[in-house]
RNA sequence: GAGCCGGUAGCUCAGUCGGCAGAGCAGCAGACUUUUAAUCUGUUGGUCGAGGGUUCGAUUCCCUCCCGGCUCACCA
């Protein structure tokens, strides 16, 4: 390929491609294509689809895409007909007298089950099993994640009336297709046809179908609809696919396709799909609790002039009309309080943030949080309210308190339990049991810092006596943090906008939530004391001075609200994406982030994207917007 | 940023102690009227990540580079 690894559109825009997976379709620079058509027949099976597209036109008046189908029925509305009536949990029913299909064909064996509905369907083809004169079809629709637990809720069905369970536990529905119903449909699609443009047959795995007809069981008792035609074909190509769709079997395994083309990833991954669906459900259930708890959902800029809220290094951009820097936010916590001056008492955003840090396993650049707010509450009432929604959202979307979660050393499964009360810890206490200090050395600095080196965690520089205590904390208690467990005592000096604990002044009303060792959420009462939040704000940009380049800005406005007066308030945050990760029994947060952050598809910066990084942060839609390197 | 492992057909993967590039699935052709990873027969398809070196000969050995995964570090 010469090394280069992208290619001339007709437009002369440049754009980087991947080949019909990864490589196989990439031009030559020696001979740019001059249309994409041109690109895709290097590859033969991609060529033999275009022109079938081509002969689906010719068959078609024209049109290859056709827009004209409306699915009556989803392949979940199916199943549950099939379950509604004892009747249809039979095998297998023989036809009817007196229904010949036509005077020149034999009957067919088997006929559509008593008040079956003329029914649409439409999806997906992901297997095509064509034996002589029938044809079967396995379609995937918005309902194939339901599909596994429909059947086995079919299966107890056909237990409880003493037929033999099925057990399958497929995604698909399928169609069924004999040839007799439909000729002309049924060979142009699944039969060479001498003579056309395409002489292969039309239909390939991967393309999309609507199929009209009747439902019925085949002999081995799987629902499907029988085609037939209803005024129009018994079936219609509706969008084909050019490129093919991996193997059914092994499906797509390259992590990095599976997540830069999470299309091919959803359509042959139920795991993927199933992710997919969950984290909805947990989101749906988040928002229920809180509306239902007189919470209101707001949203907060995402573009900020003054960076605050967390400590993390930013994004930053910049707008144009006004010439002025802006950060891209890394929490709305200032904001969020605000509302509460305002009066509004209980808010929650569901939110993006982005931080200019490293990637891994549990950190993407951009990822979703829960931020709640609720005034006249304390940090206490908090552990009562996460504890209260982690069990709601657990049993809403798994069915239960305990979810299974990773392995043991011994290869055993494992099971969080979000049944309440979690444990408790406090910073002193995990010092004491697990980096082995004694009450008098934790107060002292250099004796922290000797045993975080002894034991291998490494401090920054300027970090004083509260940090250096909770990151040695963090290091010898994450081990012991796979239950769900709330980390309390906060130094003052790493919480800047927490609450001052009443009985213990170098503390904070603070608390983290860890669960599968990793922080899943961070809350306290918060501080509503204009003058100390002010100081506070000092010590910040003493730190910045020091070299802390994750330390706040003085957010003036912010103070400015507190002077108007905050009620005493509580405020959390929930990461979404690992709780997501503990819900769907996942240990990256890849999977559960439909598009992770990856690093650019092509080899080489193409030229436009040069030009932004030379402007840097002066241009939006750049670098400085969009990338982190 | 460091260490380890990897890149072979559209997909999933073998393989070559340096000597004509392999399988299954997908595709194409044939048989098959209830299959469900259908089966059976035949068959197309490859710049073995890129560049350079050693060699009579490199997909294989060496060097450099690109891309990815995992672990570590930073981080929530």
């Amino acid at each position: 390929m010469g090394g280069a690894s992208r290619f001339w559109c007709s437009t002369g825009a440049p754009r980087p491609f991947l080949g019909v997976f990864r490589r196989q379709a990439e031009p030559n620079p020696r001979q740019p294509a001059r249309s994409l058509r041109a690109m895709l027949e290097r590859n033969d099976l991609m060529r033999q689809r275009l022109a079938k597209i081509d002969g689906l036109r010719a068959l078609h008046g024209g049109i290859a895409y056709p827009n004209d189908f409306r699915p009556t029925h989803s392949a979940a509305d199916a199943l549950r007909w099939f379950a509604a009536d004892p009747q249809r949990l039979n095998a297998f029913v023989a036809l009817p007298e007196g229904e010949p299909m036509s005077p020149d064909v034999p009957p067919p064996t088997a006929a559509p089950l008593p008040q079956a509905p003329w029914t649409a369907m439409a999806g997906r083809v992901v297997a095509i099993n064509v034996k002589g004169k029938v044809a079967f079809l396995r379609i995937l629709d918005r309902t194939a994640v339901e599909l596994p637990a429909l059947r086995r809720a079919e299966d107890d069905l056909r237990e409880a009336a003493g037929l033999a369970r099925r057990e399958q536990d497929t995604a698909t529905f399928q169609f069924y297709f004999s040839r007799e119903t439909d000729p002309d449909t049924f060979d142009r699609l699944f039969k060479p046809t001498p003579g056309a443009a395409w002489e292969g047959p039309l239909l390939d795995v991967g393309d999309t179908v609507g199929g009209v007809g009747l439902w019925f069981r085949t002999r081995t008792g799987e629902p499907s609809l029988w085609l037939r035609p209803h005024g129009g074909p018994a079936l219609r190509l509706l969008a084909k696919a050019v490129r093919p769709l991996p193997e059914k079997w092994h499906g797509l395994q390259d992590k990095e396709l599976r997540h830069r083309q999470r299309y091919v990833d959803l359509v042959v991954n139920d795991a993927a799909r199933a992710t997919a669906f969950r984290r909805a459900a947990v989101l749906r259930e988040v928002r229920r609790f809180f509306d239902d708890h007189g919470y209101i959902e707001v949203e907060t800029p995402m573009m900020h002039p003054v960076l605050g809220g967390a400590a993390a290094r930013p994004f930053r951009t910049h707008h144009n009309a006004l010439d002025m820097p802006l950060f891209l936010r890394i929490a709305p916590e200032l904001y969020l309080k605000r509302l509460v001056v305002g009066g509004l008492e209980r808010v929650y955003e569901i939110n993006r943030n982005f931080r200019n840090e490293g990637l891994s396993q549990r950190h993407n650049p951009e990822f979703t949080m829960l931020e709640f707010y609720r005034a006249y509450a304390t940090w206490h009432d908090l552990i009562d309210e996460v504890e209260a929604l982690l069990a709601k959202v657990a049993v809403a979307v798994t069915g239960a308190t305990s979810v299974p979660y990773g392995v043991d050393a011994e290869g055993q499964p494992r099971t969080l339990s979000f049944a309440r009360p979690f444990r408790r810890v406090t910073i002193r206490q995990g010092l004491l049991d697990w980096a082995a200090l004694d009450e008098d050395q934790l107060d002292d600095l250099a004796t922290v810092r000797r045993r975080a080196g002894e034991l291998g965690c490494a401090l920054p520089d300027h970090a004083g006596l509260g940090k250096a205590q909770v990151e040695l904390f963090e290091h010898v208690a994450q081990p012991h943090l796979f239950q769900p467990t709330f980390v309390m005592g906060y130094p003052a000096d790493t919480s800047p906008l927490a609450r001052r604990s009443d009985t213990e002044p170098g503390l904070v009303d603070r608390f983290e939530l860890f669960a599968a060792h990793i922080e899943i959420s961070n809350a306290f009462s918060e501080l509503n004391d204009p003058v100390d939040q002010y100081e506070r704000f000092l010590l910040q940009l003493d730190a910045k001075a020091r070299g802390d380049d994750e330390a706040m800005e003085m957010d003036l406005d912010y103070v400015r609200a507190l002077e108007y007066g905050m009620p005493p308030t509580g405020g959390c945050g929930i990461g979404i994406d690992r709780l997501v990760m503990l819900l769907t029994n996942t240990d990256s947060i890849r999977e559960v982030i439909l598009f992770p952050h990856m690093r650019p598809e092509a080899r080489a910066p193409e030229p436009a994207l040069a030009v932004a990084d030379e402007a840097g942060d002066r241009e939006p839609g750049g670098a400085g917007a969009v990338g982190n390197r």
